[in-house]
DNA sequence: GTAGCGCATATTGGATCCGATATACAATAT
DNA sequence: ATATTGTATATCGGATCCAATATGCGCTAC
């Protein structure tokens, strides 16, 4: 019989599509900061009852994504400064090593398919699929590395900045630094250069950090301590 | 009126309880590879309902140490060597750079704590104690980093690897040179010598590596794929 | 008029119940 | 005898229900 199956015990269960699509909504920045998630509101939104999205609750938590305090409800989790410069040293740190294991292990396939993720950076102005493509891009080349446990901890850490990032892009106009230094980075992948690729990854990180940094400290306000 | 509170709101819940139960047996090796994780029997164990036990598998889950399957059930998951070596090389990278910045800030107090476990471990012969007394020694160090993501990220790779590194332990009586190491660790934090206690601290880790490496070698077996 | 108390309501945490799925075993047909 | 099918049981995911706690408002006492 020539029937294609698919795994149908691997279906998405209420829990996780409710805990994606929050996620989602926490790093794209739809979702502010120490914003009440109500567990009622939340369930009748996806029409289920409140037991997935006490455990999506849970997931997110786990994640940092949102803080729960007990009979009082959970709220989206804000970044001090303090936090978001931790994590952008994080991000440093590990992204150089798992950028640096990742360039010998390329292929031609996956430099190609990180190729046209860039291609279609250059041209996407939205902000938000901008977002997306950028996550995709990084995520496609790190992914080479196969260091799965890395690869995680960077997912959190993303996760954890992304709205920052997201909301100082769509101010400052960075896309075009940004789409540069990622040429510049498929460049040195390409050429095999993995201390190249590394510092170029590491610069990039900075500028992300530093326009933040600016960012920040212009408007003086917002990010709650969290 | 001079009566001392506690916040009674921050009280654990019980799928708090639940998570920490079944996270201590799982990185003690109370519980091994593949072992299954019952919701039903979890809860009669804590005189509860299966609620807060699917809250703590989900934490676990996300944690990493246990792995689920719909329909199917928790199982604690197993690491391959290749994932024992992929953790370890994230603690050779993190755990140097956070004992970096961490000596700067080590107070008196700290110190003084540190040496206390640190003398306490020379005496400890029962592998568990010794294993907790580990943790708090290195927790202790590394905590005045006040780095709280990198410190997060460090303790989910010791959950990862503790049980098979105190299995280890328990058979190769690598405690003596673990005591001395932690003697030089401590002595160059107290000095103020921070790159020292950097190439200290990897050299510990790789010490537990090599000896863990070489157990498995020896064994041949066990490590489920997982 | 204001500070403090008590009740009403909203919201969360946990228990119980029900439907869905997996697994094991028995029955049956070839 | 073996392979297939049907069924019984165990277990899980989710819905509903109840208890515990927080929050807001009105009332009372001074």
């Amino acid at each position: 019989m020539a029937l294609t199956g698919v795994d149908v015990s691997q279906r998405a269960s209420a829990s996780d599509i409710v805990f994606e699509a929050l996620r989602r909504a926490i790093i794209t920045g739809e979702m502010k900061d120490g914003d009440p998630l109500r567990q009622d509101a939340i369930a009748r939104l996806f029409n289920t009852s409140r037991i997935p999205v006490r455990e999506a609750l849970t997931m997110l938590e786990q994640q940092g994504l949102v803080q729960t305090r007990r009979y009082k409800g959970a709220v989206v989790t804000g970044l001090s400064v303090d936090d978001a410069d931790e994590i952008f040293d994080f991000r440093y740190l590990v992204e150089a090593h798992v950028i640096r294991a990742a360039v010998p292990r390329m292929t031609p396939g996956l430099l190609a398919e990180a190729g046209a993720i860039c291609e279609a950076l250059a041209v996407e102005r939205d902000p938000q699929p901008w977002g997306d493509l950028n996550r995709a891009f990084h995520a496609t080349l790190l992914g080479a590395s196969g260091l799965s446990f890395h690869l995680a901890a960077l997912g959190n850490a993303m996760d954890r900045l992304d709205r920052y990032v997201r909301a100082q892009l769509l101010l400052t106009e960075g896309h075009e630094r940004s789409n540069t230094e990622h040429r510049a980075i498929l460049a040195a992948c390409a050429a095999g250069d993995a201390d190249g690729a590394a510092d170029l990854t590491v610069a990039h990180i900075h500028g992300a950090h530093q326009s933040l940094r600016a960012h920040l400290d212009g408007i003086k306000a917002g990010f709650g301590t969290g």
